[in-house]
RNA sequence: GGGAGUUUAGCUCAGCUGGUUCAGAGCACCUCGCUUACACCGAGGGGGUCGGGGGUUCGAACCCCUCAACUCCCA
């Protein structure tokens, strides 16, 4: 073997080994009835983005998962893909188009997607290349499109079928709208955050009277849209204007004055304009009122010809405009500073217009009641639980979810308009099918041409919320879905709650009749030093990939695994990765160690004995410990516990433990051995790690290709002793203590002392070989000790080190005298509690006993530093 | 406005149904050391009245009340 270079190189070797991992086919994966299936579907980066911080932490998560899962054996599958992201890939094919001077709207629908499919082809899926630096182990021949044309149709077919169930309906609703992208959006897709705004008195005179009833609005520009002026009943200020009639200012529209109990009486003078046509609360009250609505909008968010004035001006200037309008005619009574909650679409981050249109909705009542029970009943379980509560409470207030977008770039809704009437339309698959049912519909001998196909395109969730089942053509075929569905992991972040995993379950119930997955992991959301969220405009997210390069994609993964349990925000800091990247130098470095030794045929020593079967007790325990924080998803404490049986057991104890003196060759047993257990630990660490576990996996053994460490076996719990392992750690203690007396005495490493151990032979003592060597001490127990020395004590038992010479008496009997201080202080405080009588007969016999002990294994302990006293 | 959650060392977090010498880990920090795997290291060390106040209990980081701060979700 070529000499091994002191810091170990990353890029060529995680390089190296994802190909070999895919020239080998590991990552594929095939029905096989065999084996146990355990399959991921990743969340669909969209295809207009690159890679973020955000997507490491979820993609190393899942790659935790699928890895582990296909070293216990299984047959693991995780899909990859893409999202056709309607808004934001529109937006940017718009955004160039316009570029080099053309309109969307100048060359029509057909060239326009051609346009958008040259895009995707051109930007999309630079995600998922990315992905495969940090080394993700999808099945990439399983790569899946939200508009392939399978995955298109059944995402076509689901409408039909929830139409046809009466679960999608047309309705002219109040949506939301986001007039720069020039369409609706759902209730997900609007942020409300407080914004700094104005509060406009506005007075309107009482019809055939010079009473005037004052309202306040923070968009005084509505106040030609009015249809009303709304009072609460029993509110005896305006009790005499029940049944008159109120005029708007400027537009002089006589609008009645309504009574609804809606209007709280103590906020402002009580008195409610109402404008149906813009706001989602005054449209109920129209449609309870049977108010008139008009429409003072247009789509792009200047005023229309209904407005009467002001037409064509946008609603910002139109609101500086009108101020003065009203000031003239004497209705403006003042104007405040005034903080609202304002409404923005979280794609273009325009204000949202609630706007009357016709739109196509999902009724979501009957989608979600399976889905709640599943989460309640835990069918579906949360990681971590905290979620429950939210999505609980979203499940219970779920309103209609409106699909359609007014957008070209997507699945376009299946709906076919024959006449200009309520329900003037067909659902079908084809134009074909749409004529033949629109002629049995109407009686009449229609031809294709009297048909038009709705212009919307479907919400982008829509088709998401099938991905679990579609990306295996589940809706058309079964032999893929059978095996694979429901998967078993779902990870994603939790801003997508509602939008996707909601909409997932209650997808998966309503399609297969199970559950699409059985656990969400939520991660957190990587944030910057400062806690602010990582965004583009901030610029302050790191470069995934230069990460990856400057860290290494194992330190990265480990940085930001260790640094983040399931669902808490993670301050992010590249300093995080360098501790992953320090962590892939030790062993790089216990590597190299190992294998510059010489190894010969000779007796095991007594100490390399010991060091082997406790490492294995060690290992032992710690499997169970991660298997159960694998269990439980809490993938960081799995991380520290990883590192922690690395660095400090195999490095810092076992292979000093077993090192040989300088020069001198290792035992052959000894050397096996410790390939046995490198190995096994790799394999442990692989998921977390995997590049340079395989790296190691192939530097320990001479192996063929298909001799992996990612297709290798995660290792069986066994049974162990805890006994020993208590004894390693006092053994542990026992060195320190030695070695921190060397350090405080300048005493070196290199000069050997005795250590004398007072009372009968400890249980640690079986380890007494391994403090020999790692304390450079020679051992007695008769607690024989002439002369100044200096001592501790480690659990119940004293140690003293004679030192003539060195000791200073005065000093050592000051440290003494502090320990006894201490210990009897402690005998004190256990005294007194066992002394107390409720104590005793209230506390369980097991506790009380305890107690008793630590009583008398203080006293012992009191005699003996007593005794050490008064020696000297 | 309604709901949920968080608050433990400088930072990020553990701490299970209240009970061992229980206040812990990793990182950061300090001291010493380029000792023959590793200075991306080793050895050693300091650091918290568990957000404030009150209560229950023989016993509270843990249970109850209250106040405060922060975060998230919904309207």
């Amino acid at each position: 073997m070529k000499e091994l270079s002191k810091r170990y190189d990353p890029a060529e070797v995680e390089q190296r080994w994802y190909n070999h991992w895919m020239d080998m086919g590991f990552f594929r994966s095939e029905p096989d009835s065999d084996k146990e299936p355990f399959t991921v579907v990743i969340p669909p980066p969209n295809v207009t983005g690159v890679l973020h911080m955000g997507h490491m932490l979820n993609n190393t998560i899942q790659d935790i998962l699928v890895r582990r899962a296909r070293l216990q054996g299984k047959n693991a599958c995780w899909v990859p893909g893409m999202d056709h992201a309607s808004i934001a890939t529109e937006a940017k094919v718009v955004k160039r188009l316009r570029e080099k001077g053309i309109k969307k709207s100048d060359i029509g629908r057909e060239a326009f997607l051609e346009h958008a499919w040259d895009w995707k082809e051109e930007f999309g899926g630079v995600i998922l290349e990315q992905l495969k630096k940090l080394g993700a182990s999808c099945d990439w021949d399983r790569t899946r499109f939200t508009m392939d044309e399978k995955y298109y149709e059944s995402v076509v077919d689901t409408f039909i079928h929830l139409y046809n169930k009466g679960l999608v309906y047309r309705g002219y609703r109040m949506v939301n709208w986001d007039c720069s992208a020039l369409t609706a959006v759902s209730d997900e897709e609007v942020i409300h955050t407080e914004e700094q705004g104005k509060l406009y008195s506005v007075r309107y005179q009482i019809q055939d009277s010079d009473e005037f009833v004052t309202i306040a609005t923070t968009r005084p520009e509505t106040i030609v849209g009015d249809t009303a002026i709304c009072i609460h009943p029993d509110d005896e200020r305006y009790a005499h204007l029940h049944g008159k009639k109120a005029i708007v200012p400027i537009v002089n529209r006589e609008v009645p004055i309504i009574l609804d109990e809606y209007v709280s009486m103590d906020f402002g003078t009580g008195c409610l304009k109402v404008t149906p046509a813009h706001d989602t609360n005054d449209y109920d009250l129209g449609q309870k009122h049977n108010l008139e609505s008009i429409d003072i909008l247009n789509p792009n968010g200047t005023m229309s010809d209904q407005a009467e004035v002001l037409i064509g001006v946008d609603r910002f200037d139109a609101r500086k405009q009108i101020i003065p309008m009203l000031e003239s005619c004497g209705a403006l009574v003042k104007i405040e500073d005034y903080e609202n909650k304002v409404g923005r679409s979280e794609r273009t981050n325009s204000i949202i217009e609630p706007r009357l249109s016709k739109q196509w909705f999902v009724k979501m009542e009957p989608l979600a009641k399976p889905a709640l029970e599943a989460v309640e009943s835990g069918e579906v379980k949360f990681h971590p639980a905290k979620f429950n509560n939210t999505y609980k409470h979203w499940m219970t207030n779920i309103k209609d979810w409106c699909i359609s977008r007014q957008l070209w770039w997507g699945h376009r809704i299946p709906a076919w308009y024959y006449g200009e009437e309520e329900g003037d339309f067909v659902v079908a698959k084809t134009a074909e099918e749409a004529l033949e049912k629109a002629r049995t519909q109407t009686g009449k001998s229609l031809e294709s041409s009297d048909l038009r196909q709705d212009e919307d395109v479907m919400d982008t969730w829509f088709s998401s919320w099938l991905w679990p089942i579609s990306v295996f053509d589940g809706f058309y075929k079964r032999d893929e879905l059978d095996y694979y569905y429901p998967t078993n992991d779902l990870v994603t972040g939790p801003d997508i709650i509602f939008f996707w995993v909601a909409r997932m379950i209650m997808a998966g119930y309503e399609f297969e009749g199970k559950r699409p997955f059985e656990n969400v992991y939520f991660t957190g959301i990587i944030r910057d030093k400062l806690g602010r969220k990582m965004s583009k405009s901030l610029g302050n997210s790191p470069d995934p990939i230069e990460l990856i390069e400057k860290y290494s994609a194992d330190g990265v993964r480990l940085g930001l695994l260790m640094t983040a349990p399931a669902g808490n925000d993670i301050p992010f800091d590249d300093s995080i990765c360098e501790q992953g990247r320090n962590f892939t130098n030790k062993i790089w470095n216990a590597l190299r160690l190992i294998k510059g030794w010489e190894v010969e045929e000779k007796p095991q020593p007594e100490a390399s004995i010991l060091a082997v079967e406790w490492m294995h007790e060690r290992i032992n325990a710690d499997i169970a410990e991660i298997n159960d924080l694998y269990n439980k998803y809490r993938l960081n404490d799995a991380a520290l516990t990883m590192y922690k049986l690395i660095w400090d057991g195999f490095c810092s104890w076992y292979l000093e433990a077993i090192k040989p003196n300088y020069g001198d060759a290792i035992d052959q047993k000894t050397y096996q051995d410790t390939l046995e257990i490198f190995g096994k630990i790799m394999t442990l660490l692989h998921p977390m790690m995997p590049f340079i576990t395989e790296e190691v996996w192939h530097a320990i053994s001479d192996r063929s290709d298909m001799d992996c460490a990612i297709v290798s076996q995660w290792p069986e719990t066994k049974e162990f002793d805890a006994k020993k392992i208590e004894c390693f750690e006092t053994a542990k203690s026992i060195v320190s203590e030695v070695r921190s007396m060397r350090a405080s005495k300048g005493l070196s490493p290199k000069e050997s002392l005795v250590l004398v151990q007072k009372g009968p032979r400890g249980e640690y003592a079986i380890y007494e070989a391994i403090i020999k060597k790692l304390a450079n001490v020679s051992m007695r127990y008769d607690g024989m000790v002439e002369g100044p020395s200096a001592s501790f004590i480690i659990g119940v038992q004293e140690f003293s080190v004679p030192l003539d010479g060195v000791v200073d008496t005065a000093q050592e009997k000051a440290k003494l005298e502090e320990e006894l201080k201490y210990q009897e202080g402690f005998w004190n405080s256990v005294s007194k509690k066992l002394s107390n009588e409720r104590f005793v007969s209230n506390a369980p016999p097991a506790v009380v006993e305890s107690e008793r002990k630590k009583m008398s294994d203080a006293e012992s302990r009191i005699a003996s530093i007593k005794e050490s006293i008064a020696k000297l």
